[in-house]
DNA sequence: AATTAGATCTCGACT
DNA sequence: AGTCGAGGTCTAATT
């Protein structure tokens, strides 16, 4: 991993040809001949780049690109492809090589998974006397995270999020339209549950006779965790 | 713009919780508040980020962090989300500020829309006798790059790549399907133009009767070039 | 290896 | 400000 900070100007051609102008960046050269050129803004997208696999040349620039300034010329070619980026490095602010080692990689927490999983175990959170009927009951439309029955015996269609938004309102809409059209099912009653309820999600769940539940997270996974298991 | 290389553990929460296991890696603090962390592979997307607009905050790690081997704690907050991003920092190889200044941005040289531009001025390059009837025509499915006539006064569909795949070809199959649905332009023949053309396109092409033409950009341009223009 | 669907998508265009 | 569509998408999972 090498860390270049200088003035430069950058061509790319493949897919799409494009440049940027002369100005100062930051380029980061990865040990598989990649490179990412980012500027003091934007998000994690750089300005141009070059994935790998990649092969890295440094070289003397012409005198046509010496005349405009420029120190050195990179050229990254991508090996299966063949698009090139061009780097005309000029006057350089700063070079350093460091040895990182291979990255033990990024953990995903699958939280809404596991908020499944701990409120189907722990269904009466819900209210006194429901059951747990299906996990990921499917229907023509996509799984319903959670079906149960309350304390009368009516049927409940529970959808699951970390965070409530009103996407995951409209999601569990679609589901009690067509789960109260099914005789077998009708009729059913819905439970938004989420470690964090948005208002804009609350008002229309509530307007549309959805229940909202604030899950806890810390409190389910205590409550599983004093339970004693086998496996 | 702060570059920082250092052994650091990253926790995520937000709408997923994740998190990095402690290793060297390179973190970039953008002035906007945006934090990305890169390890050295992968493609131009950090192992984890916090996208602007986000407040950055460093403070002395708390006792249990300090055993840890955590000498600062970064945290990162998304302005609007509220979305945080903790970087534990262990020991530091490198850190180091520097002043870009904004970036000029990408300029992206629109090929494929130069090359139908001189295609449509030159359309006896596709034949002698080719007149240049329509460009951009648009149907149900999407606009057709060019419809012109052949020397017979056949129509012809012309759809133009800068590199020509095999959803071009496809692209170009759902037009010619179309219009030929349509009495007032059956039969419609096609030609798939391109500065280059994979043998895969050219074989589907070719197997469906879709003429392949491939482009010189510069021979095209050369041409144009030479013709006195009043503006 | 090729294909498919999701993404803390990002990014620009348009309403 | 939201919405829609495309991306040099990238990424992981599946066939």
């Amino acid at each position: 991993m090498r860390l270049v900070v200088a003035h430069c100007t950058v061509q790319y051609t493949g897919r799409l040809t494009a440049h940027l102008p002369l100005a100062k960046r930051v380029l980061m050269l990865k040990s598989d001949g990649s490179i990412l050129v980012h500027s003091d803004g934007g998000s994690y997208k750089p300005l141009n780049w070059m994935s790998p696999p990649a092969t890295f040349a440094e070289a003397e620039p012409t005198d046509e690109q010496a005349d405009t300034g420029a120190t050195t010329v990179w050229t990254v070619t991508h090996k299966k492809t063949g698009d090139t980026l061009t780097v005309q490095v000029h006057d350089v602010e700063h070079d350093a090589e460091f040895d990182l080692g291979v990255d033990p990689g990024l953990v995903k927490d699958g939280v809404e998974a596991h908020l499944q999983e701990l409120l189907a175990d722990q269904i009466e959170t819900l209210g006194e006397g429901f059951e747990l009927w299906r996990r990921e009951y499917m229907t023509a439309i996509g799984p319903v995270d959670i079906l149960a029955h309350d304390a009368e015996g009516t049927t409940v269609a529970v959808e699951i999020k970390r965070r409530g938004e009103i996407d995951g309102v409209e999601q569990l809409t679609r589901y009690l339209e067509l789960l109260n059209r099914d005789p077998r099912f009708s009729p059913v009653t819905g439970v938004f549950a989420a470690q964090e309820i948005k208002p804009q999600a609350r008002t229309l769940a509530e307007d549309r006779g959805i229940r909202c539940v604030v899950l806890d997270y810390e409190e389910l996974r205590g409550i599983e965790s004093n339970i004693p298991r086998l496996f």
